[in-house]
DNA sequence: ATAAAAATAATAATAATTATCATTTTTATA
DNA sequence: TATAAAAATGATAATTATTATTATTTTTAT
């Protein structure tokens, strides 16, 4: 019997698969990447366990961008950066709101914030070489 | 003949629509709001206008919520609030990026920022009074 | 070793959005 | 005003991402 695990053999391939890149990737690309280690891999198993991930949050979504629902293991809080030239998308570290900030959201809206998400877009350093 | 409009009158009655709401309403909204007006609208075409407002700088995408896209006629820079509990959108009207924080962004990561979309999650005034 | 629980594969179903194309509306201009 | 060209639309089909279903397999607990 193998080494005790917190998964099933497939659910730790997924999450490991999002844990070693930073291209914040979607489902297909999960599925793509686990393929050929796991020949009988389905596309449904990929989809359930990335949004476990999330609501057990072991993994952020960053979205929905260009149809396609993205998600990122790296759940400190940061922000995301979307090339509109090659759609790739990467991690932009700095803090925009402070607490006092967003108490004052709500004390200013009477609202009770729970989480942020920032999408930068633009034109990334690679896109912005080669034109 | 009517007084020259920009416009297509059901594309008026579109943009007219989105104009008349601060709810950040999705296709079906605008659909189910005009149908009474023009019962042979079709939501293919509530869906190509939203779109070309959007090319065409006359709104914005809030961005897809719980699976469905939002639109804003309103494209001044502003933030948006989720309500988790009744998905209702609201507007935050606080300038959180400086000009200087952009022009750090270019600089730290190389890239250059064109638009940003914040989005806040969390509890509504009107769900915590009820709560 | 084995029974119960959980996870998965395969597939069907769903839901939002986009594409197609014949018809209608609008626009430009004679 | 009439009319031809261009643009927009309705109806519908197609697409695409995602979710649900269910029989089977894997994992877990004992």
């Amino acid at each position: 019997m193998a080494v005790r695990e917190n998964y099933s053999r497939k659910r730790n391939a997924i999450y490991q698969a999002i844990c070693s890149t930073k291209s914040h990737p979607n489902a297909e690309w999960v599925y793509e990447q686990l393929k050929p280690q796991f020949r009988d891999l389905s596309l449904g198993t990929v989809y359930r366990n990335l949004k476990k991930f999330c609501e057990d949050g072991k993994a952020i979504s960053v979205g929905v961008i260009n149809g396609q629902e993205h998600f990122d293991a790296d759940t400190t809080p940061h922000s995301h950066f979307v090339c509109d030239r090659c759609q790739s998308i990467s991690d932009i570290y700095k803090p925009f709101f402070s607490e006092e900030l967003l108490k004052s959201l709500n004390e200013e809206y009477g609202v009770s914030v729970t989480s942020n998400e920032v999408l930068f877009h633009g034109v990334c350093k690679e896109c912005l070489e080669r034109e």
